[in-house]
DNA sequence: TGCAACTAGTTAACATGTTAAATATACGCG
DNA sequence: CGCGTATATTTAACATGTTAACTAGTTGCA
C-alpha cells in the first residue's frame, strides 16, 4: 500500500472524516476483535456463532427472539446460525406447546463442551485488553457507551 | 417477542455478557447507524458505499489499498464497491503507469453529485447525534475510543 | 541478466448484514 | 364461530465480512 500524503487542500474534510462517530466505534471493535477472532477459528467458530453459544449457555431454554436480542443479531443471520448448530449437533430445538410459533432451544451435551472449551480462553484475552488499557478507562468507555446509547435510540 | 425474565441463577454469566466490549461497541455503533441507514437508502446506497464515496470525495486519485485503509473496508468488500460504481458510472478507474498493479479512482461528475445530495443529510443526522448526547461527552467519547485503539492494537 | 521474495489487487468460498416478503400460528372481537 | 390483525420465524435477494488462494507486476540482489 502507498504510504498516504494527506493533501493539505483536504484538511475539513479529513477532520470531518475522523469525526464519524460510526467508523470510529468500528475501528475500536476491530481493534478488539482481532485479538478474539483467531481463538474463535481455532474452536472453529465465528464471532456470531460464539455470540450465540454465549446466550444458550447463560439462558438454557430461551427462544429465537430471545437470543436475537440477547446477541444482536437480526432474525435471517441467527436463523442460519440455529440451522448451522442444529446440524452440528451443537444445539436442540424443542417447540413450545403453549405457542407453536415459537422453538426453544438448549446446548447439547455437545454444545456444552464447546462452550467449556472456548470460555477460558475468551476469558484470558478479555482480561489482556482490559489489562492493556487500564481498568478505570474501560468502566469508563462502558458508561459512555451506555449513555450514548439511551441517548441516541429512539425507540 | 417473550418478554425477558433473568433467572437469578445466571446473574453470573450475565455481568460477564454485559461486559462484553465488542458487543457494546456494536450495540453503540447500531444506535447511531439505525438512524443512517434509511437516509442513505432514500439515496440508493450502502454505509460501505458512502464511506467510500466520503474518500474519493476528499482524496480524488487515491488508490486501492489507500481507500481500503481509510474507508475501513478489506479488499475483497472494496473490490466490489469499486466494481459497482465503475458500472454505474459513479467513479473512473485509471492504470497508474508508475505502477501498473495500482488503478486511482475519482469520483466522475455523476459520482460528485451523488456526493454533493448525501452530503447535507448526513451532517444533519450527525448533528442531531451529537446534540442528543451532547458534545462534550461526544469529545470523550472519541478520546477514549482512540485510546482503546492505540492501547489495543498490536500492530 | 535472472530469479526469489514481495506487493497490489482480485477471485473464490462460505458466513453474516439488511430489507422485504412469505409462512404459520395466535389473538381479539363482532 | 369466523375473520382481520398481530406476532414469531423463515425465506429470498442482494451486499458485505472473512480468510485463503491466485494473478500480475515490482524490487532487490546474487
Amino acid at each position: 500500500m502507498a504510504a498516504s500524503s494527506d493533501a493539505n487542500d483536504s484538511s475539513a474534510l479529513l477532520r470531518d472524516f475522523e469525526h464519524s462517530l460510526p467508523m470510529q466505534l468500528l475501528k475500536a471493535r476491530e481493534a478488539a476483535m482481532a485479538r478474539f477472532r483467531p481463538m474463535l477459528r481455532a474452536h472453529g467458530l465465528t464471532e456470531q456463532q460464539w455470540r450465540v453459544l454465549r446466550v444458550l449457555a447463560a439462558w438454557p431454554g430461551s427462544d429465537a427472539g430471545e437470543i436475537a436480542r440477547r446477541s444482536l443479531l437480526l432474525g435471517p443471520s441467527l436463523t442460519r446460525i440455529l440451522q448451522h448448530f442444529e446440524a452440528r449437533g451443537v444445539l436442540a430445538r424443542k417447540s413450545d406447546h403453549a405457542d407453536q410459533r415459537r422453538a426453544v432451544f438448549a446446548l447439547t451435551a455437545k454444545g456444552r463442551k464447546l462452550f467449556a472449551a472456548v470460555a477460558p480462553d475468551s476469558e484470558r484475552l478479555y482480561r489482556e485488553i482490559a489489562q492493556a488499557f487500564g481498568d478505570e478507562e474501560l468502566t469508563t468507555l462502558y458508561e459512555l457507551l451506555a449513555r450514548f446509547c439511551s441517548a441516541v435510540t429512539t425507540n
